[in-house]
DNA sequence: TTTTTTCTAAATCTTTAGATTTAGATATAT
DNA sequence: ATATATCTAAATCTAAAGATTTAGAAAAAA
């Protein structure tokens, strides 16, 4: 399934601070001959002006680099929106660090300590267009992305620090209301009380919530995950 | 790597409106002496009563479903915070289907139309703790998964009816201030102008975003990516 | 050059918002 | 039986928010 058009070859920059283990790479990736390495950078700030100036079909980026992360430097190059397409090689399976390079939108991941037609065959794949995840790192991916989506769900629901949960069910309904930009008079009637009632419930969540006015509680509950339970309590 | 403890079967339900389909796969699975269905739910919502009394192993959820469709049935299971696995058949390789149902908690995802054999190994693997997701879909979800934090990253930012486009530099400062929870005051201080300026700021701001008070300016704002927009400004 | 936009500001006025105190009615728990 | 928590409500007050009009200065666009 190479390619078989072999006007240009498949242009690449490697980015990887230690020298001998980037010409091994180099030397490596240039034993095929539809791809050339052309550029080399040692830190993440020379790769993105080699990559600017280049635009390479592909960057093979080593994570654990000096001054600015891996992480911070793919996030920049994709900000360029150009068409290269990043290979993330790393010495560990770290599910945090796979979970954000694929977020941000990293075409491939290897392991260093994966064999070398691993690298040569995430190219190809990598360069079709596809996406390169070996199956250990994609089993990490998902055992992270899942726990991500079911904290995100449960955002703050057992933190002790919430102080969402010292509410009472009514000032929870009348903090929804408020969620939703309604005035005193509107939660009064919507909640058939008088509107002193309500600015009695207000004060008290305020105090609860250690907040000044109604623009920081709204803020204060949306951060602590207050709509994804009232969601759930509506479900 | 089959599973070496013959003193208990893998116990799996089965849920498929279709039953010569649903009768299909239960064949096939009590061959594996591993393995035994021990129900059959023709809709969803048999099926969420079925896993809350048996609470099997693995459930095998075809996605095609009358009434309840096989997400929200999904949804609902994985509500229960039971140690069940989820694995999800279907006859298309629908990438937001795909997405949703691991976000969701799936561990496996299969097609109909793949070989019986990956049924069984889709089992083993899921009944390992392990993810099943085929190379095909594996893409099929990267692809989106990235198109979807791209959009979640610009969300509202080339929308045309997103109304914060509307605001001048000065009022998105101001509505920055607004979205801290900060007073005409504390924004007159922070921005070197005088309170009455803000006021007018401020008033332009409810018009432009057709609300009539700062929690609804706040909630617009958030809900239109503005927080986003901010963070890259920044950076 | 003239027009338009943006940022600035003040004055005036009405309406909410928020703080504080007090208190009756219910229900729950000790 | 007596605290304790919750929901209700009113009165009173101050501070903040919001609406509306008018207008000068500077910059950018026509």
């Amino acid at each position: 399934m190479r390619r078989l058009d072999f006007q240009r070859k498949t242009r690449i920059i490697v980015v990887d601070d230690n020298y001998d283990h980037a010409s091994g790479i180099r030397e490596l990736i240039n034993l095929e001959n539809e791809y050339e390495v052309i550029a080399n950078a040692g830190n993440a700030n020379v790769a993105i002006s080699l990559i600017k100036k280049y635009q390479p079909d592909i960057v093979l980026m080593d994570m654990n680099m000096p001054d600015v992360d891996g992480i911070t430097a793919i996030s920049k190059i994709s900000e360029l929106n150009l068409e290269t397409k990043i290979i993330v090689l790393t010495a560990y399976d770290d599910p945090d660090l796979i979970f954000r390079a694929m977020k941000l939108g990293a075409k491939g991941y290897i392991l260093k300590t994966m064999a070398s037609h691993q690298l040569i065959h995430a190219l190809d794949e990598v360069s079709q267009g596809k996406i390169y995840l070996p199956n250990v790192l994609c089993s990490r991916f998902f055992e992270y992305f899942q726990n991500f989506e079911k904290n995100q769900q449960n955002a703050g629901y057992e933190d002790e620090n919430n102080l969402l949960n010292d509410l009472t069910n009514r000032e929870e309904e009348v903090l929804s209301l408020l969620t939703q930009g309604v005035t005193y008079k509107g939660v009064a009637q919507k909640l058939f009380i008088s509107e002193t009632t309500v600015k009695t419930h207000v004060n008290n969540i305020f105090q609860k919530l250690q907040v000044n006015d109604r623009t920081q509680a709204v803020l204060y509950a949306i951060n602590k995950g207050f709509l994804n339970r009232q969601k759930a309590k509506i479900a």
